[in-house]
DNA sequence: GGTCGCGGTCCGTTCACCGGAACAGGTTCA
DNA sequence: TGAACCTGTTCCGGTGAACGGACCGCGACC
């Protein structure tokens, strides 16, 4: 209803489809239905953000069922336990009743729960997200390496993979006195600022670092590469060396030590890091190990 | 491929909704237009398998968008590494056309993607998954102290809670001797026939055991325990020792040892097991540990 | 060249969806 | 006390999104 609502459902997107649209709806030159297109028009400029001028080509995703479910599920981030009817509304942009009728049905089907008045993520969505095959793979190989580094290490461990301009999170283990915070599974950080994401990065094809660096690089924390120049050094020093020590880019007093994860192919499937205070980072005691572990999973996934 | 597959929409329907549909609907007396619900009647005894006369009282689920999404997504087992659109119009029971463009709204959504011909269940998915939130809690609560153990037995170790007649493996973590089936991260099994669902039964009311013995005992293996009155006696042993052992119930040769974990309530929030080859599993060395993290996380939780 | 199954598209029909409006209950003001 | 807000929930009529049969082009297999 209100202008920040509406711009939710374009954020996320840009990302998925690139050039495919144009080729999917190739057969309709035009829009066909001034009228209706009309009306979504004078909505998305009353949003007052839209993806810049293109968007004539696109269809207004808030038309169909799924384009109204789809807010309601990415309403909730990692840190809502619960929310309202309301705070549903609100955050998806679609009508109360709409939203009402959707919720309910989603909760017949498992993907929320209602507790109360308020709505969660369900159980059967999260046996959903487990079934994805790749990731599960993944995860089934990788895992037992990782509890060999955390046995080595004492320290938090994690395994990422890239997709667009981040790293996402497939696996992550800590011991009692490890860092649970910054990072979660399934979460996202930037590639050019993280351990795991400077490795992927410097194994990619350089359009993957165009990409990065158009996307703009933000300090995190003052010790964030922020420089196009010094970030390419950096890469191509982690190319000659095969690992990379990431120190304090993401959180003050924090490093971490990253290598990529090959499995046959040219491009790293994912990468491995350890994380420790900068205090108990011992590089290169744990450079062997890494490179072991990294070595076994790529041996294991071939 | 074969004939089963016509089955397969009705098939994994039923669990779903028991009594609350009746609710739901409540103002809706009897279904309205005649002429549509005849020709669903029509393909459903085509079909074969149909819910059995009851049906008359339930909404057909597939006149919802959301009532033909769900059988295309739940179509995926954790099995199935990609599904052509074929192979998805078959499983979900849809019309071919609506089939691809629902999937189509999917991949631009990112629930699903493309390879080829082929569809799988995308990353976007795990996402969501990893997102909700008694799970994740519990998870990151558990996961150091499923480490220890790791630590200390060199096996495989699971965590499970309570869901409807099974349990739900939240996580699992295993050596690289450790056993990597039978089970998986949102994986289900009995409550009756494991080690962690045992523990949970044992503690929760005795409606829950009521409710199991109706859903019938079925063998896994021919150590199965299906006798309602021995199952009985096992879960008052369980409450007097605080802890169970399993052995070769569900897979010969293996055995899991399972205590339950509290959380203040008075009803456990899961189980934690131990799970190791007959031969090497040293339960009474095994017990003190597992006993002491499942204090842990008891304490941690509160 | 006939037949099958495949992915993909078209288009007229229609019914599921939409959302404003009104309702019931609760809390917070004046 | 009661007006003015919040919630969540239900109703209902108009309508456009969704549907699916029919069709196309392709490649595989007799």
């Amino acid at each position: 209803m209100k202008a920040p609502a509406d711009v939710a459902p374009a954020g996320p997107r840009p990302l998925g489809v690139p050039a495919q649209q144009g080729l999917m709806v190739s057969a309709h030159p035009a829009a066909p239905r001034s009228g209706t297109v009309r009306a979504k028009a004078v909505r998305a400029d009353a949003g007052g953000a839209e993806a810049g001028g293109a968007e004539a080509g696109g269809t207004d995703p808030m038309n169909s069922v799924l384009g109204k479910v789809r807010p309601i599920l990415e309403a909730f981030t990692s840190d809502d336990a619960a929310l309202s009817l309301a705070e549903l509304v609100r955050r998806s942009g679609a009508a109360k009743a709409t939203v009402h009728r959707l919720a309910q049905e989603l909760v017949t089907w498992g993907l929320l729960e209602r507790e109360g008045c308020d709505y969660r993520l369900g159980l059967r969505l999260f046996e959903l997200g487990q079934r994805v095959h790749r990731q599960r793979i993944l995860r089934e190989a990788v895992q037992p390496y990782m509890e060999d580094l955390l046995l080595i290490t004492r320290e938090t461990i994690h395994f990422a993979i890239h997709d667009s301009l981040d790293v996402v999170y497939l696996d992550k283990i800590f011991p009692h006195r490890g860092l649970n915070a910054e990072s979660r599974v399934a979460g996202r950080l930037p590639l050019y600022c993280t351990g795991t994401g400077k490795a992927i990065l410097a194994y990619s094809p350089p359009s993957l670092f165009v990409d990065v660096v158009r996307g703009g690089l933000k300090p995190i924390t003052r010790h964030t590469v922020i420089s196009p120049g010094r970030l390419r050094a950096q890469l191509d020093r982690i190319r000659e060396e095969g690992i990379v020590l990431e120190s304090e880019e993401i959180r003050l007093g924090y490093a971490s030590l990253a290598v990529p994860v090959f499995a046959g192919d040219t491009a790293p499937v994912g990468a491995l890091s350890i994380t420790a205070p900068t205090y108990r980072m011992d590089a290169a005691g744990y450079a062997t190990a890494l490179r072991t572990a990294a070595l076994g999973i790529g041996r294991s996934l071939a």
